[in-house]
DNA sequence: TCTGGGGTCCTAGGACCC
DNA sequence: TCTGGGGTCCTAGGACCC
């Protein structure tokens, strides 16, 4: 037999970690919006129930908005990441290891504790992060990661697991995997669904059922792996150590359209100050950097056009200003103009730990540049993000995007934590 | 007027090599 | 009619996740 993985997942999270904060947000219509207030990514029970969508665009919600008085609010994700951290620190005593899978979705590795009541064990863990974060979770156990997802959906779903499922018993297992929609199965997208429909595979129990053979047929290995999971066969542990990465990328809207190359590089060089931050903070050095910016994809009627160039580092670095010339080289070379460009970004590719990086012959000594970007992260980090920016970012940023509702960063710092009087 | 920002994995196909 | 047979490496793009 297998170990028992549980995975916690917070309800409504970003609502739920705005409502810590404000008690006015409770029991009424919520929801909170995409990076540039763009559409709805959360949304409160309420919200739902009202019919508002994931990803449905704020413009088209305003007639809802107002007559049903929701509440709306801009992404605070400094707030989200930091709740996560609590959250995490109240589910430790739990288990045995954990691995974080999402802002607000962490596996749970249970070896150890098979001999207890686990229902009741995940009850106890959800009364404690409820306690110490005020936020509701639901709980889904099983041997597999896709069936532990499963049984969290339907724990979410239906009311009589009040909380917490369980998908170990077998019988238990094929009700609720008959019931499910395999659409809804973790891992089957839009094309695969429809792939099943046609074959007439329309629940979780179907797809569970079908030959492996048919499986990587129809969605490759992935697919195949995936039915494995739904017949409790383990093909994806809870990973214990975080994987290397293997690239990363920094990208935003424009808060207005960009139509001179100057606002594109003081964007683009923002993006790759951005980036070396995030290389340094784990660590690693970049071989390559991509440079991209695009019109408006909503608008076909519109002149569009799409600038996108790789060039590589070498030697590769993750210094910022590395990254700034870099950037400026692969965008000079795309760049066209005459169009009104609204999205741009930096991607970073095969990334190697610093101290692993391959050293070139003549590679000048780095100290200063190391020290240099040790400064800046510093004052950056203490005084807050572009305290300290480069001649070529400037300070006006009129390409930034918009945060319009944005709620106070509550536990990050020290000048907006709440005051309680008494 | 107005539509997010990250990631991962897999496959196909081209370039190149012997 | 018929046009080697493998390899590797790289890139683009699809599909999926939250």
């Amino acid at each position: 037999m297998s170990t028992p993985i549980a995975l916690i997942d917070c309800n409504n999270y970003y609502v739920s970690c705005e409502r810590a904060f404000d008690a006015s947000l409770v029991g009424v219509p919520v929801i909170v919006l995409s990076n540039n207030d763009g559409c709805a990514i959360a949304r409160s029970a309420e919200a739902k129930a009202l019919g508002i969508k994931m990803g449905d665009p704020i413009h088209h919600l305003r007639d809802k908005v107002r007559a049903h008085g929701i509440r709306v609010l801009s992404s605070n994700y400094t707030l989200y990441g930091d709740m996560q951290r609590r959250v995490i620190a109240a589910c430790e005593a739990f288990a045995r290891d954990h691995e974080i899978y999402s802002i607000d979705e962490t596996f749970l590795d249970l070896a150890g504790f098979e001999d207890r009541d686990l229902v009741a064990h995940a009850r106890a863990m959800r009364k404690q992060v409820q306690r110490w974060t005020t936020i509701p979770t639901c709980v889904g156990i099983a041997e597999t990661k896709t069936l532990a997802k499963l049984a969290n959906a339907a724990a979410k779903k239906q009311s009589c697991f009040d909380g917490v499922a369980d998908l170990r018993d077998e019988d238990v297992r094929r009700d609720v995997m008959q019931a499910f929609p395999v659409g809804d199965v973790w891992g089957v997208g839009g094309a695969t669904a429809r792939k099943l429909t046609d074959l007439g595979i329309t629940t979780a129990g179907m797809l569970c059922d079908m030959p492996m053979k048919q499986a990587r047929a129809v969605g490759t290995v992935v697919l195949e792996r995936l039915v494995a999971e739904l017949r409790n066969v383990p093909s994806a542990a809870v990973e214990m150590v975080e994987p290397q990465r293997k690239g990363m990328a920094v990208t935003r809207s424009f808060g207005t359209p960009v139509t001179t190359f100057d606002r594109l590089m003081g964007a683009l060089t923002e993006y790759a100050m951005r980036a070396g931050e995030k290389l340094r903070s784990h660590g690693l050095v970049a071989a390559r950097l991509t440079a991209f910016f695009h019109t408006n994809r909503h608008k076909p009627d519109r002149p569009q056009y799409a600038g996108s160039r790789t060039v590589t580092l070498h030697p590769m670095t993750n210094d910022s200003l590395e990254l700034i010339a870099a950037a400026r080289r692969a965008a000079e070379r795309v760049w066209r103009d005459g169009y009104a460009y609204t999205k741009a970004g930096i991607m970073l590719d095969d990334l190697v730990a610093a101290d692993m990086r391959p050293r070139t012959l003549f590679e000048d000594d780095g100290d200063k540049r190391a020290r240099l970007m040790g400064a800046l992260d510093e004052i950056n980090g203490r005084f807050g993000r572009w305290t300290a920016v480069t001649a070529s970012q400037g300070f006006k940023r009129e390409w930034k995007l918009r945060s319009e509702m944005r709620s106070p960063s509550w536990t990050t710092s020290i000048s907006e934590v709440p005051t309680v009087r008494a």
